[in-house]
DNA sequence: TAAAACTATACTAATCGAGTAAACAATCTG
DNA sequence: CAGATTGTTTACTCGATTAGTATAGTTTTA
């Protein structure tokens, strides 16, 4: 029921990319240092991002990170489902056959855990980054 | 961004007392039969919903647990928040020490995830045992 | 007073989270 | 093209948490 450290940085990191000018490019030793993160923790977490699609790399000298859209095309959700995943309230609403009592098929309880996942989902994706970087 | 097992059990465990006849003194054997959970884990988990006022325990022969109040009155948040304590989707939604960057104060991700957080609060409490017992 | 029930506390094994390390691959510059 | 720079990948560690078990204790009632 709480986020991991990793997402709460990537937030940090896709919220601080946001800020710069566009199409500069920002090395993750610079990133780090102005979002207070481990930079090898970072450095870690940036692919995930990458691979969603919501930032982009340059390698070798003058490398370093920028956004891939615009801040206002990116969500909490989308940097929350790169770094751990799509949101689940309950292991039963991933793979049913997890339901101890195999009851997901008419358990009143899953379907309002279903329920309150969606509309949390929904909540994350309320929020772009072009707000957040204001 | 998951509930505990013991949470989901806790549902179970009082979706299941609502079920019953009002005043019906249950034990803890038979509910943990019928809600398909090992006892142990179950009379480990009961003791919270006891001082959450949600459950009443009577011990000795003929003992058992019953509901301390009317379904309608016991929401999936009042279960949830009695056996994992409130909801917190950041450590710096608890304590602002926390932020790295010190920045609770400010942070715009910050407030975001606070008005997520409550809103996801809202949606537990929306679900009381009356409606999911049926 | 003995058995039946819940209570409290401590223990354990497995998993997960946060962070570190090291070897590697790409890119630019001199 | 050599070497420095910057990101990538994968593996490792250590501590915390989770899920569950065990045991000794307390209350109640027949």
């Amino acid at each position: 029921m709480i986020i991991n450290q990793a997402t709460d940085y990537g937030f940090r990191a896709v919220c601080y990319l946001a800020q710069q000018p566009q199409g500069e490019v920002v090395e993750a030793h610079t990133i780090a240092q102005n979002i207070v993160v481990p930079i090898r923790f970072l450095l870690k977490i940036m692919p995930s991002l990458i691979k969603a699609g919501i930032v982009k790399s340059q390698r070798g000298v003058g490398g370093g990170y920028m956004l891939a859209r615009a801040p206002q095309e990116i969500t909490l959700l989308n940097v929350l489902e790169a770094i751990e995943g799509p949101i689940r309230l309950n292991r039963c609403l991933i793979d049913p056959d997890y339901c101890s009592r195999n009851a997901a098929a008419y358990c009143e309880i899953h379907d309002a855990l279903a329920d309150i996942q969606k509309k949390l989902s929904q909540e994350f994706d309320r929020y772009n980054f072009a707000d957040l970087a204001d």
